[in-house]
DNA sequence: TGAACGATTGGAACCGGTTCCACTTGTTTA
DNA sequence: TAAACAAGTGGAACCGGTTCCAATCGTTCA
């Protein structure tokens, strides 16, 4: 027993219509009378016909598809904008492909390939930024784009205020009476994805400091990989200077967790030896009572999924938008005043 | 300026050939003379050309899509699998479509409407294990699948076996001088999404117990839902108990952080007080040094991906196949010998 | 009463590839 | 030298839908 492709025309031949016909069933187009449609819905119930979704694409010449191109490595962060995404786009009748990106050549290969024709009717960009380069290919393409966690003029973005953001939790910090505060975060200089947060969390910290006048202290800002691991190492680092800070702002909260780590080892308590404040507010920052920036990751995949279908809808004829959500303090208990005697 | 659309016949009368010639030259059939290639070659350049995947799809009658079905909640361990799978389909050039599954409805939407014709060429489905009715609808559909993290007995299957480690764990504890073991696990009765694990380490748990000559106590038993928090709820009540236990065996690594919050808030030390061991070894299991159950996660979903290609390769004529990874316990700081004294 | 009109409907053409059959040309075999 | 054969190629038919144009038929309008 094969399997036997049921057609359109099968179901015309079985209610004595037209494929035309049928075809107008199917698109609950109005024109077709009463009689007729349910001879037609008779003919596919009794042929148990669906019809070929490759075959509407192309005749429609709509692929009904969007590729969300997505860093997704093991990061918490990523995995709840990709969910906020998924959300939306499956409930638009879309189908998600999937791109992950794991390496510099495999995110260029992406940006460059993906918009290649009629392959997909829209494309997501999570947190990798285009070169200026790859951002005039993409709109050239009138591939519909949006990205998610990066920034380009040409393109629409939904995105986090992280200058703000960073700015926010520092000015915590600095109102709490701290002015000795270091910055662990990532790799300032070489940062082959152009991760966007990379760059202006540190803006912000340094802003922050700016306006408050605290100099900064290239003693007080370690920069490194590797997530908790290396943060708990750079941490060790900084708590053994000359002056070492009475509080660090790390970069998310897995780094986070590294200071946490480091400063335990170096018998200190949290918050009274060492106020430490994250970013994200993932859940394991919960777990550890965490003072974070909270930032609406499922949101931001969420409001860019939203986007990105209006964007489709509209035949890619909108003006760039670049939306911002708010961040939020969210104060836990790694944070204290300065000087703060404990009984 | 239109995007121009340039199809296949533009390319022939460029390169002043036909279309079928076209159609060879891209699909790299031999019998095409070099210089009739060059001059093919030369128009796709000139033209930008590039071949439309729906029409390819549609004449050659293959989606050259994976459909991907996974409840990729909050949990990490969904994650990796997902990172394994994801590995494996993009270096075949299959298309990974992604079906999020959050709730029970869209669990059985996706199982009964994905295969619904040639919509893609395999289904590859994580952590779900279908009814016999779902399976036969499967089978009978005659779409490759695999099921990665649930078993039946006539789909393809990759799994760890999860009962044998669950005894391994328990063995672990019991080898280490304990008698009065915990568990704390998720809902048994009331298994929606029929996860098959969630079955399994309870079995292995009780095997342990019964080849070691303990008796079951249903007070040392706990269920729950809702990760760490509920874990830790649930922690926190087993050690009011009269005899409390001396370990904990935990469904997974994020139920384990919970019991270790509960202990140390009931104010014992780990492992001093209470030994745990965890499931699953994900990334945050390394930070807490908590012993645990390592499971090949990634490679549950690559060597799921793996087979799900032979599969569709041989036209899914292959015979059922069940594949089994080992686990492997991890030792850290998390247990220890019972009655041991610390200074 | 005849023309005009709206509601339905049939079906050819089309979307952009692949595939197979027929045909040409040059070479080998009997 | 004719027949057989291989290599290379053109293009119609096809995959399974959608869409548009033309045709039919019962009404409505002048």
């Amino acid at each position: 027993m094969e399997v036997t492709p049921v057609t359109i025309r099968d179901v015309a031949r079985k209610a004595g219509v037209g494929v035309g016909t049928v075809s107008r069933v199917l698109n609950e187009n109005p024109s077709v009378s009463a009689e007729t449609r349910n001879k037609v819905l008779a003919a596919i119930e009794a042929l148990d016909f669906a019809p070929s979704p490759i075959a509407q694409r192309l005749s429609r010449g709509r692929s009904m598809t969007i590729a969300v191109i997505a860093p997704f490595f093991t990061r918490r962060s990523y995995i709840e904008r990709l969910q906020g995404v998924e959300h939306v786009l499956s409930s638009s009748g879309y189908d998600l492909v999937l791109y992950n990106v794991e390496s510099v050549e495999r995110r260029n290969d992406c940006l460059r390939l993906a918009p290649r024709r009629e392959r997909v009717d829209g494309l997501l960009i999570l947190s990798l930024a285009p070169s200026d380069e790859e951002a005039a290919h993409l709109v050239n393409a009138r591939v519909p784009t949006v990205l998610v966690d990066a920034y380009h003029s040409d393109l629409s973005t939904v995105q986090v205020d992280d200058v703000t953001g960073a700015m926010t939790a520092v000015n915590y910090l600095i109102e709490q009476g701290h002015n000795r505060i270091g910055y662990v975060g990532e790799v300032l200089d070489d940062n082959p994805f152009r991760f966007q947060p990379i760059h202006d969390r540190y803006i912000g910290y340094r802003q922050a400091l700016e306006s408050a006048g605290i100099a900064y202290d290239p003693e007080l800002h370690a920069q490194g990989r590797y997530g908790w691991r290396g943060a708990s190492r750079m941490t060790a680092d900084l708590l053994q200077v000359d002056a070492p800070p009475t509080a660090i702002f790390a970069y998310c909260d897995t780094m986070a967790l590294g200071v946490l780590e480091a400063a335990q080892e170096s018998g200190r308590q949290i918050p009274r030896d060492l106020s430490v404040i994250g970013f994200d507010d993932v859940e394991i920052a919960q777990y550890f009572q965490l003072t974070t920036m909270r930032q609406p990751l499922y949101e931001t995949g969420a409001r860019g999924a939203e986007l990105l279908m209006e964007l489709v809808d509209s035949g890619n004829h909108m003006p760039v938008e670049h939306i911002y959500l708010p961040t939020e303090l969210v104060v836990r208990r790694t944070t204290t005043p300065a000087d703060t005697e404990f009984e």
